[in-house]
DNA sequence: TAGGCCATCTGGTCCT
DNA sequence: AGGACCAGATGGCCTA
């Protein structure tokens, strides 16, 4: 399934985080579901596990007195329309990223993960193809080719030495290969 | 209808 | 202390 054309939803902000509390369990988000045990699979810090064990979200203003509840229930509003505003940034950014990637899929929006990867792809295939027109392979080049391959390679290596997942990368002149077949995968859709 | 993608809320943690 | 960041949860929209 692939990334539609569609005009931003815009969702309408709880005005009381009492009430967006209540579409939730009452206890916090699904304790005991099978989503609950499937989280504990992914990644969430081991602190942030322990301190749901001692008891679990709270939520806010649950407890004391009226002042404070208010005080508790504006702060979150505030705090809510900070990381509103954070998304539509980070939003904005994935844009703009994908304003300067070139692709095939013109006719539609390029989903988040899609974005990342073609650019991770695009950089690699800009890289070598960066590499292969300095590096003296090109006849009658001089200048600083070799010096910058050269780092390049001692880069590849030390990211090689310091990979735990002893995932092997393409070579530089896989990622151009790479990155056409990605373009083209992404349009066929799978 | 299932699954993908997304926006939003939320509480915990980190950072300044 | 307060804001930024992070990740889980939830529900809506859309497409195959």
């Amino acid at each position: 399934m692939k990334t539609k054309n569609r005009p931003p939803r815009r969702r309408v902000p709880a005005q009381d985080p009492e009430a967006a509390a209540g579409e939730r369990t009452p206890d916090g988000p699904q304790q005991g579901s099978g989503l609950e045990l499937a989280k504990g699979l992914r990644s969430r810090t081991v602190r942030a596990q322990g301190a749901r064990a001692e008891g679990g979200r709270r939520r806010p203003g649950a407890s004391g007195p009226g002042g404070r509840r208010e005080n508790s229930v504006q702060r979150r509003l505030e705090s809510n329309e900070r990381e509103r505003q954070r998304m539509h940034k980070l939003n904005n950014a994935f844009q703009a990223l994908r304003e300067v990637i070139p692709h095939v899929r013109a006719d539609k929006k390029l989903s988040k993960i899609e974005t990342l990867t073609l650019a991770k792809n695009y950089i690699k295939s800009l890289t070598s193809t960066i590499l292969t027109m300095s590096s003296g392979r090109l006849p009658g080049l001089d200048g600083p080719g070799p010096k910058l391959y050269q780092h390049y390679q001692q880069q590849q290596q030390q990211a090689a030495a310091g990979g735990a997942l002893g995932a092997t990368e393409p070579q530089p002149e896989g990622h151009l290969q790479r990155y056409s077949t990605q373009i083209h995968s992404f349009r066929e859709g799978s």
